[in-house]
RNA sequence: GGAGGGGUUCCCGAGUGGCCAAAGGGAUCAGACUGUAAAUCUGACGGUGAAACCUUCGGAGGUUCGAAUCCUCCCCCCUCCA
């Protein structure tokens, strides 16, 4: 199966250039897709993207990375995030290189073959361009008819619009096609990769490297992931996930991709594993046969563990999780050792309290809302508790009077508190 | 510079002197149902122990018994014209 053929049935085309397969086949190609480095981690939503360079490179070609230094500063019109701050090149530098590591574990920059990946930023070459230069060089092969024409340009012009279109946005799509060009000249790079939402701004970097160079080069896109509620894909009430352990632990981390619905589940293991189209298949009957089983998220969310954090993380997360969302009581979880528990609830949010408050005593109310930061506001609280909604040690806690003294310490130490039915929370005694 | 239209609680979006902490929708949270699913239903959704109160409708003043709503000045955004 050829890398056109292994995208499409994994359901990762959107569009895709004339001529792309032919050129594929032709010889070892270049392909190279942006990330943003407005963070020094990635976040799943990158995941897509790396993936497609994953199976790029499997197919035998060769995959950039190019890090956005550059237009990561501008932001482009359809972009939802309207303000780009201006990153200092030292933390650009900073992300850049924490980004690398975390795609090392998804592509192979090392090897000596002639497909090793590589990383770009091109901030390297762009902060070199001077304003004449790069409207003498760049802007007069692309009219501003032709730029007009692109939809994300379209949609922040007319009587409707609610914010205007301001001379950098516009002028981004001849940035990205520069960096195209760049690469197309340095690297021989012919594709470009990225979202749907990308095309527009890509077909501008073929266009210019046609005109420029009178070079064929192509675009392959595939469509944005969504969620079967209509949702964006990637967000958690908490935010983004990350796949740096110290934004989102593993344990989080395992029990997002746990918590994919059903209709979800199917696309994202075809996106996001390599596993075989014969692997999935099976999953697809097992899920169809039990589907109380998920048999489908909980190999998603293994697959995904263990390429990010790793297997011995992934087992902590599994391990958690059972005795979370098991059938354990309050008794089963003062019997845990000490060593256990803590390895346990590693990746749960952990708060402090100062331990004599607690031989005292301190109302409930004191201590999830005051003492820590569990809940916002006491109100909210007092609404949960009346819900039904909060549990200490696994038992429902019906009274907003509760006391909570060091006789509710699990191993002396720790308090268990669960909101709901998956928001778990530590308090620690120091 | 001119003309017009806007800035409301997380988001969208009603509200044009009291009945407004502010309709409706979305998001979110909790409960029921379940499979740690979806859909559905129920409840909550500025803060404070309920009450009353406090803080909020771009900003600052003012009118009024009383303002998100009226007046003045200012800031910001959009469209069109120059």
């Amino acid at each position: 199966m050829n890398f056109v053929e292994e995208l499409t049935w994994r359901g990762m085309v959107h569009d895709i250039t004339p001529g792309m397969e032919e050129q594929l086949q032709k010889e070892m190609t270049t392909a190279y897709v942006g990330i943003d480095p407005t963070a020094d981690s990635l976040h799943i939503g990158h995941l897509v993207s790396v993936m497609m360079l994953k199976h790029f490179q499997i197919a035998g070609h060769k995959p950039i990375a190019l890090v956005g230094g550059a237009t990561g500063m501008i932001g482009d019109p359809s972009g939802k995030s309207a303000e780009r701050n201006l990153l200092d090149e030292e933390t650009l530098r900073h992300n850049e290189a924490c980004l690398k590591v975390q795609l090392a574990k998804f592509l192979d920059f090392e090897s000596a073959a002639s497909n090793a990946a590589e990383l770009v930023n091109n901030y390297d070459w762009m902060k070199n361009f001077s304003f004449l230069g790069f409207i003498r060089d760049i802007g007069k092969h692309i009219t501003v008819n032709y730029m007009l024409s692109k939809d994300s340009v379209k949609k922040r012009l007319g009587e409707q619009t609610k914010v205007g279109l301001s001379f950098t946005e516009f002028t981004y799509q001849l940035v990205q096609g520069a960096d195209f060009l760049h690469l197309y000249r340095e690297k021989n790079c012919k594709l470009q990769m990225g979202g749907s939402d990308q095309w527009g701004n890509i077909t501008t970097g073929t266009e210019l490297i046609r005109r420029k160079e009178g070079g064929d080069a192509f675009a392959l896109t595939c469509p944005l992931i969504t969620k079967a509620d209509g949702g964006k894909f990637g967000k958690t009430e908490s935010g983004n996930i990350w796949l740096d352990p110290k934004l989102t632990t593993p344990y989080k981390f395992y029990q997002f991709w746990l918590n994919v619905t059903d209709a979800d589940a199917e696309k994202y293991i075809k996106i996001f594993t390599l596993l075989s189209h014969e692997e999935i298949a099976v999953l697809i009957v097992e899920q169809e046969v039990a589907p109380h089983q998920r048999a489908m998220q909980k190999r998603l969310a293994q697959e995904i563990t263990c390429m990010v954090h790793g297997e011995e993380e992934y087992g902590k997360a599994v391990d958690a999780s059972q005795i979370l969302f098991g059938k354990a009581t309050t008794e089963s979880l003062a019997s845990l050792d000490k060593a256990t528990f803590l390895s346990v609830f590693e990746g749960v949010s952990t708060f402090e309290i100062d331990r004599a408050k607690l031989e005292v005593g301190v109302s409930i109310i004191e201590l999830l809302a005051t003492e820590t930061a569990i809940f916002p506001s006491k109100g909210d609280l007092r609404r949960t508790i009346k819900g039904n909604g909060l549990s200490l040690n696994k038992a429902k806690l019906a009274g907003q009077e509760y006391l909570v003294t060091d006789a509710d310490l699990i191993n002396g130490s720790y308090l268990l508190i669960q909101k709901g039915k998956k928001s778990y929370y530590i308090v620690e005694a120091v």
